[in-house]
DNA sequence: CAGTTGTATGTTGTCTGACAACTCAGGAGG
DNA sequence: CCTCCTGAGTTGTCAGACAACATACAACTG
């Protein structure tokens, strides 16, 4: 204890401002009764409860920053820097020698999403491919009523593209994902397309765990089924037959669906 | 020009700190002239670039403060609430007494969206109707074989609040929204479910919006023709005809679809 | 009287300097 | 060897000042 340290020993003006953080927990309430994370996100929390319980609605509405200064009773850098965050994350916005404004609220629009846990088992990634298959086979039935002289041509690049990953002993799943894709596409719906993707960038990494480990041999047989598979849903697209087109799609996914369960490969 | 507008006299400060913007100006390039929206959300930039293009990957890695006032030329304060920024977008992470962190890219979730734009015209809505069918037809064979008792109740239930809807002259718009959620979970698939879910709160404002202006027996003609559908659906699934299930589910559609199409009517 | 200009006031933006609290590494002392 | 203290580095908070911007209103001008 010879030296003190730094600069501790005047303390009046701490003596000063202590008081000032107590005065809020006691405002707030028992909780927080030592500071836990910083004062700005105690500041932060108090306004966005204000905000979104509506005490401020859109419009002028926020309190000028020595407002908040002498009633929560801290320095000004900590509002300025509480306002910050509230900038940053968009519920308010200031403008310059006038004030802050509430900005009206994000108005989160709903989504359709997967949680990556929900992909854990294999019971999951059946269940996710029971949903593939609704769409798909929808898909292909559509493809086949309204495929454009182009889709044929994309469909047929992405079966060659495919064939040659099997003879490269290279990765088939970009080639085989893009099959799929190019039926989506030829239905001209958007919303097919688009669903697919995410259903897609949301299984094809699970997919890829499953494929490694096999043995060569099982590995050709396997991809030289699917390519013969999916020649049978072209087939069907290219003439026109709709009810084929969707039979020959369920039958392929439905048999991913059993090699799946058998708990050997999850391709598509 | 009596007296000087408040404080202006004193220029020598000023002197001594105006280079500083023009300076990260000059760093910067040519493009931003004079301050456009505030030094800190310049700031906010050049580190939002630099986090976005790697430069300082997750793990300790920005500068300390001080070293960002020197670099930047600007005062601490500035540096702080930008700081304050990037944390409030979870892009960086502060710990007191260490240093700032680059936080792990939030991974942004890929979602599927439709986007209300896109429900703008009748043949919006019907490519999203043919999303349905792909998606509901197969419930409804999913339905067949795996209802459970409860199941079977619920849909009994909605069946007869529809029922009763229509006799009441009341809305029959959520009951009838009511049974095609029971299909989907009858399933035991929550991705149906969910996706159902989804797509219901898209459509539905738009729907209501067109069955409003309708002549009232022709309404009720209408809803007592969406009823009988629903019978025909309900008695497949409860017999656990997966295939009847979905050709009443498809005929019950794609009935929905020409309605429209007429422009008629929208609901399902 | 009407329109413009100057002024006062209030607001947010930025700068500066100081001190406080926290963390970690390294050395003195057991 | 282990423990505790110290010191240096870093972020957190405070206080006060000045700058830039916006608005209302009085004063001036035609």
């Amino acid at each position: 204890m010879k030296t003190q340290p730094y600069f501790v020993n005047d303390m009046s003006h701490q003596l000063a401002k202590t008081p000032s953080p107590v005065l809020i927990n006691a405002l707030v309430g028992p909780s927080r009764e030592r500071r836990s994370g910083g004062l700005v996100q105690e500041i932060v929390q108090l306004l966005e409860t204000d905000i979104r319980e509506g005490r401020w609605l859109a419009g002028r509405k926020l309190p000028t920053e020595s407002d908040l200064v002498s009633r929560f009773a801290v320095s000004r850098t900590v509002v300025r820097e509480a306002i910050a965050r509230l900038q940053a994350s968009g519920q308010v916005e200031t403008r310059h020698g006038i004030g802050t404004f509430v900005s009206e609220p994000p108005l989160v629009e709903p989504t359709f999403r997967v949680a990556p846990e929900d992909l854990a088992t294999a019971a999951d990634v059946v269940s996710l491919l029971e949903l593939r298959m609704s769409l798909e086979s929808e898909a292909a039935a559509l493809a086949a009523q309204r495929r454009q002289p182009n889709d044929l041509l994309q469909l047929e690049q992405a079966l060659v593209e495919f064939d040659a990953a099997i003879g490269a002993d290279s990765d088939a799943v970009p080639s085989d994902y893009r099959f799929h894709m190019e039926v989506a596409k030829a239905t001209g719906n958007r919303h097919f397309v688009e669903l697919m993707t995410y259903l897609g960038t949301m299984i094809i990494p699970r997919t890829r765990l499953k494929t490694a480990p096999t043995e060569p041999q099982g590995r050709l047989a396997y991809l030289r089924r699917v390519h013969h598979e999916h020649l049978q849903i072209f087939m069907a697209i290219q003439s026109q037959d709709a009810t084929a087109a969707r039979a020959a799609m369920r039958l392929h996914l439905s048999n991913s669906r059993e090699r799946l369960q058998r708990g050997q490969q999850g391709s598509s």
